[in-house]
DNA sequence: CTGTTAGCGCTTTCAC
DNA sequence: GTGAAAGCGCTAACAG
């Protein structure tokens, strides 16, 4: 592989200028040697070694992110597709992603080595929870790094994050414009930061509408389709009259769970039962019915993180920023007007 | 962060000593250095910068792997999952993954810079079809790289596969066991390398167990829910009594389109028709009912392309390897036997 | 305008 | 056993 060096042998210039040409654009290189140094780039194809380039920067261009394992009894709901989004919105910047794995219990070690091997410029952290360790660690570290996902309130550090409040809400007010009363919320576990928000959501529609809250309208599970069977298995306990006549789901596999309990019991959903999910998972438009449900903009997100990193990085402004992303409602055909 | 400089000056010998403690494990360092040496790491918390390394040793200890865009009315069978095994196995041989993106139609010039600037070691291809531009420019170029997926047959480059022709013989095998004689192929065009494998494998099951073949139970259509529909509705257009009584289904994708459609048409799928899929997609497990399918190994794969990958890097023996591993036949609900 | 030179942090002969 | 020094390929003062 050539190396600058034999650019300058061939062009008949020092190496400094053929950097100079490479570089700085606008230097002040005479017309005919630039040419003469572009000549040779091009006669014995030449590209700039990056980790010589790398080394004598102290940057490597790479952004680090790690993979979260997936139960095989679990859908991912968007990080896979995120990804794609990710890396395509970090080679815009002039990055490339770097992917690592680390121990679901014990990411901190592997996130300290990329720090101290210099592996990495910076981490785009996905999957954050209340308290999260690796937050407070990067914080600690003083290392940039931009999240998907909020995490404590009160602390202060750059994230970009779906407006799960925003998405629930629409989607309750839109069960509500259907002439639907009975709500049922299929909601995570209190600990749930992005559950929380979505909860407010569903709150903040049934408030808008004057529908007051019946507690036994809210139900909280685990991620999983089990989940949704155990809710509307539970709604159904209820006299017949005062069952939910539609549910939102948190997400996408719960919403799953309750199609699936659904038709166990002989339920119609679109019919008898409206029902919205969350995430819009590949897989939601070809479920029968299909799902209505909310859309993360994964592609906003994947470039939000990349802008706000690359404040974090060249301004090295620590001032957190923070986007908030709609989501947006797909209407299918799980959702339909309260007949009664 | 400090650099070897420190930790030789914190320990009072030259920077080639620290060097020699870090590098060769059993050379000829007394042990009061040795033990002095790394004391200094310990109390300074010294780490190797790896870009400097990187330069010294011209390699980069990174593997490029380039993202499929997924249009959005489609699944990804199996490569978003595949990822992070991959990340793991080359974790564990030493490297990362780099990951990229590139125009769908114009591979090529993204990975001949990530050539030219050295920015990885070597390539994982994935979703490789015939004639694939990028394994003719790899092996051109005399780059390293391990496919995951087959090519021309007489191409010889070093891949690993899953032996899809293995799988869908168990799974036709396994209908035929059930009393099944009247067994549809959703299959793909014939352009397809993966598809023809497994196709092969439908054809096996049949001669095997002496089933003739009938021309009219082959049907192929795209990687699509709808080619799934149409398929059926093709079968359903023949006369009652030859109609299939089991499918085997190219892909999940497909099978779901048969489950659609058969749900439209009131057929009970695992009742009146047996089906399975291949791939094993996350939601395969959910559906209803769920769904017998294939499992590709994509744990082993990745661990069975790092290897061959450290083959070619290694010894540099281009002698092309390969591992053909066989998939899972997953049984669910979608397959009973046959009642007359 | 262009060339010389000093590193970036590390590994590895080659002397001592 | 240990250290001096060259050099991986590049950038950027600093001279001239």
């Amino acid at each position: 592989m050539p190396t600058i060096k034999d650019v300058a042998r061939e062009a008949g210039v020092s190496i400094a200028t053929v950097s100079y040409v490479l570089n700085k654009k606008d230097t002040f290189v005479s017309q005919e040697t630039r040419r003469q140094v572009l000549e040779a780039i091009e006669r014995i194809g030449y590209t700039p070694n990056i980790t010589a380039r790398n080394l004598k920067s102290s940057r490597t261009r790479l952004i680090g992110y790690a993979w979260h394992e997936v139960p095989n009894d679990q859908v991912n709901p968007v990080l896979d597709r995120f990804t794609y989004y990710l890396a395509q919105a970090a080679e815009a910047a002039g990055y490339h992603i770097l992917t690592f794995t680390h121990p679901t219990d014990d990411p901190l070690p592997v996130y300290n080595d990329m720090i101290r091997t210099q592996r990495v410029d910076a981490f785009v952290l996905a999957g954050t929870v209340r308290d999260d360790a690796r937050i407070r660690f990067l914080q600690e570290a003083d290392f940039p790094f931009v999240s998907f996902g909020r995490s404590n309130p009160d602390w202060d550090f750059p994230w970009v994050d779906t407006d799960g409040r925003q998405g629930v809400r629409e989607a309750t007010e839109y069960l509500i414009g259907l002439g639907h009363r009975r709500i049922g919320m299929a909601a995570w576990p209190e600990e749930s930061i992005s559950g929380s928000f979505r909860l407010q959501g569903y709150f903040d529609a049934l408030d808008a509408a004057d529908v007051p809250f019946d507690p036994a309208y809210l139900v909280r599970g685990k991620h999983s389709e089990q989940a949704g069977r155990d809710a509307l298995a539970y709604w159904c306990s209820l006299p017949r009259d005062e069952q939910p006549t539609a549910i939102v789901a948190i997400t996408d596999l719960v919403a799953i769970g309750i199609m699936n309990e659904a038709e166990r019991r002989g339920i119609v959903i679109g019919r008898d039962l409206s029902l919205i999910g969350y995430d819009d998972v590949p897989m939601s438009q070809y479920l029968r019915p299909a799902l209505t449900t909310v859309q993360q903009p994964i592609l906003e997100i994947g470039q939000a993180l990349m802008r706000l990193l690359q404040m974090v990085l060249i301004q090295n402004s620590s001032a957190a920023e923070h986007a908030l992303i709609s989501p947006r409602l797909i209407i299918r055909d799980s959702t339909g007007a309260l007949c009664r």
